[in-house]
DNA sequence: TTATCAAGTGAACAATCTGTCTAGCTTCCC
DNA sequence: GGGAAGCTAGACAGATTGTTCACTTGATAA
């Protein structure tokens, strides 16, 4: 079933196991909890040598698991304290979407996904009240090719966005 | 209507002003691109003395604008392909909501949020196949309270999760 | 069994950066 | 004018970084 070993050159992308060992999680999560901390520090705290910790990262990174450090920005902090799912139908039209595009133009638009189902896409935006949404709302329907929004208002968020419990459970399950 | 500057001691958490000048988003922008940059470097790039960039950090961490510098994790990279949003009916039940703790044990649950309109939670799930999603559902059907579930799985995703738009533009909107 | 390779260890080097102070200057507000 | 806050520029010791070295270990394959 799992041809990688046999035939590597034919996957290039998973020519490295997409799967990352102990090691990789307590480092990701090390990092997750004191992300300033530098190399030296983490191999302290791993109990490995700093060249271990130094070469861990840079393979994390070179096969995208770890896809940057950037700084997390809180729209909540900069006002932005509505946050709204909107799914939208649109005219289905030939070539790169350039429906995807326009939204992509608009600020408070933070992701936009393709998706299954009644509607067409789905989007992330975020909004300074209830009434600056509906002039958000108002930008994406007028975006051209948009035929028809839905807007969902997200209340309350119990369990904000995180990965570390998904990079525990990975090593777990390690196939290689 | 602003009353922060007549009576900041009534609104703790707004005793900063909750915008952001055209040097902090410069800053966020350099720190997105390029993360691994220490504070002297960025005082470099952007022209002004090294304590100014500690300080304007600092300030910005303080304020809660910047949350955090974590490394940033793709699931995709760790074998998990499937992205799909899970909207649910729940038993509304009395008290700190049982349901979202339940379902943030479950690791593939990557955010949570309770919404408007038909459904009562929105959640956003990853899986290593479409096989594998089935599985997810299962878990969180299982969840006691949980009475439906409905899935929307993302097929592509044209814009990816970003805030730099945001902050670029927040500046142009400064009210203070 | 032996050869080979990938990975980790421990140590060393110069160059750089960090945290922390100082002091002086400008701007804004009361 | 006085005060507060922010920026600049410079200084210090101490810590960290990138890099390279030689050596050990474990797994794989011939």
């Amino acid at each position: 079933m799992n041809n990688l070993s046999s035939f590597p050159w034919q996957n290039p992308v998973n020519l490295y196991s997409m799967t990352i060992d102990d090691l990789d999680a307590r480092l990701i999560a090390l990092l997750t909890a004191e992300p300033r901390l530098g190399v030296l520090e983490c191999s302290r705290r791993l109990g490995v040598a700093r060249g271990t910790v130094q070469a861990r990262l840079d393979r994390l990174v070179a096969r995208g698991v770890v896809t940057g450090f950037g700084p997390d920005v809180s729209p909540a902090a900069l006002g932005y304290d509505v946050t709204a799912f909107v799914t939208m139908e649109i005219r289905q039209i030939a070539g790169h979407d350039p429906v995807a595009d326009r939204l992509a133009r608009i600020p408070e638009v933070l992701e936009v996904h393709t998706i299954t189902g009644d509607s067409d896409l789905l989007c992330r935006v975020v909004a300074r009240t209830n009434a600056d949404l509906q002039r958000v709302i108002d930008q994406i329907v007028d975006v051209h090719g948009v035929l028809r929004t839905n807007s969902i208002i997200a209340l309350d968020t119990p369990v904000p966005y995180r990965v570390l419990p998904l990079v525990a459970d990975v090593p777990r399950h390690g196939v290689r």
